[in-house]
DNA sequence: CTGTATCCTAAAGGATACTG
DNA sequence: CAGTATCCTTTAGGATACAG
């Protein structure tokens, strides 16, 4: 896994300097982070099964493989509560917060999109 | 290619509706989509191969494939002009153009977190 | 100039079962 | 509760050659 953003998109051979929006592209083009990050800013701080609840729709390994990408990126913080059984606690770092403008922004193209697009119940 | 944004993360079983957020993501999910999006704010209208030199290290077949789903999605638009040699336009529908927002949040993150991550040389 | 047609591979994602 | 371990399928993406 590339953490640099140097596998991203645009950046060529390397002559190129890497484009701030593809390393953000990269980090939000796997397939269940947005919607990880976004539940996140929602409820704050989760254990592995609320999140796993929230994300409808995903394994565990995926999830499992989710939160250590983004561990790595430094966008999620992992706590460990040591009660019995244990908990672990999954939190945004400043950096997924960050990307709240970045998530409402999808948020709302994606509303309006819809409105226009799949409102049609045909298209369901 | 599913247009409708029923394949995307987070729609479970069809139980919980989709996801604005899911849809603008499948959209902006594809590897080169954002940066094609990208160039097409900036420079406005551009042919094929314009389009490639900007948009460093795609492919001819994928810039091709990548075409065909926005133009599908209603993010783009082809337009035929015929000289000799024809020339083809590609452009941002209103659709297009309304993921600035978007585009732009994305670019100001990944500005701040190569700040903060990328500037060690190491890092390259 | 603007693409298609093939062919290929790496990697992401999913199903299921099992463990500390 | 919080994950790993396998195994398997799919597909996005890339290289190359050719075509209208």
């Amino acid at each position: 896994m590339d953490l640099t953003g140097n596998d991203a998109p645009g950046c060529g051979t390397g002559r190129r300097r890497r484009r701030p929006l593809s390393v953000t592209a990269t980090v939000l083009g796997k397939k269940w982070h947005p919607l990880i990050v976004s539940v996140l800013l929602e409820a704050g701080a989760l254990g592995f099964n609320e999140l796993k609840e929230r994300v409808q729709g995903i394994s565990d390994k995926v999830l499992s493989e989710s939160l250590d990408d983004l561990e790595e990126r430094d966008l999620v913080d992992r706590t460990v509560i040591d009660d019995k059984p244990v908990r672990v606690e999954y939190s945004l770092t400043e950096w997924g917060e960050q990307l709240e403008l970045v998530v409402t922004a999808m948020d709302e193209w994606g509303k309006r999109y819809l409105d226009a697009h799949g409102t049609d119940p045909a298209a369901d």
